[in-house]
DNA sequence: TGACAATATGTCAATTGTGGCATAAATTCA
DNA sequence: TGAATTTATGCCACAATTGACATATTGTCA
């Protein structure tokens, strides 16, 4: 399940460019699901601070965490979950409307 | 963190019946969020296993857990984690939408 | 161009989450 | 009632996620 993901970005690099990973992988409707809603909520946050005008540091000082991880947070990195990623929006002041809208689309 | 939450639980036990933690509590608003999310979700969990008429052990095999993680899951307890809720969410058949409508209530 | 800032990637020890098991407590129903 | 089913709780070894650090890569701008 994690090695999906990194499969994913695997083909991601070679130029692969999937709008949806379900149709490349063998991927269950329950994982696709899983990822695609925190590759939603990765990008929103990443939106968000760069809206705010933060560096990553920024960001992570915030959070109490690191550079590193935020830039883990916000490529979808496959250690990362979605505990980290909620609470990092939730630093930032996002609503839970806000995070409904994002899963929404 | 772990241990706000379990003060919460055994506040509900002694039948303060608080809705909101965050007066009782010296949680951060993050926290406190990311707390009432999980609740949100997990409550939810149990309505659409009960509602299927599917018992714990039932949803545990679905989702490749056991019987008891998924106790913990629909009380709220705190050594369970965003993803495996939504995980098991998904499991059941709900939809983005359908979550983003018990985040927002 | 090249220096500087920002972001990405790899690694790792410590922390947290996990399934599974045993057993207790609660619920159902004849 | 009380036996059977279902749910809750405690525990543990194992697995996954974490912050932190080093370093590489990318972006910015003079």
């Amino acid at each position: 399940m994690t090695m999906d993901k990194q499969k994913q970005k695997d083909l991601e690099k070679k130029g692969w460019k999937i709008g949806s990973a379900k149709e490349f992988l063998n991927l269950s409707e329950e994982e696709s699901s899983y990822i695609e809603l925190k590759i939603k909520l990765s990008a929103n946050l990443r939106k968000l601070r760069t809206e705010r005008k933060l560096t990553q540091v920024d960001l992570a000082k915030i959070i109490k965490s690191s550079q590193s991880r935020v830039a883990k947070l916000e490529t979808g990195d496959p250690s990362v979950s979605l505990d980290l990623i909620i609470r990092s929006l939730f630093a930032l002041g996002t609503s839970d409307k806000d995070i409904a809208r994002t899963i929404s689309y």
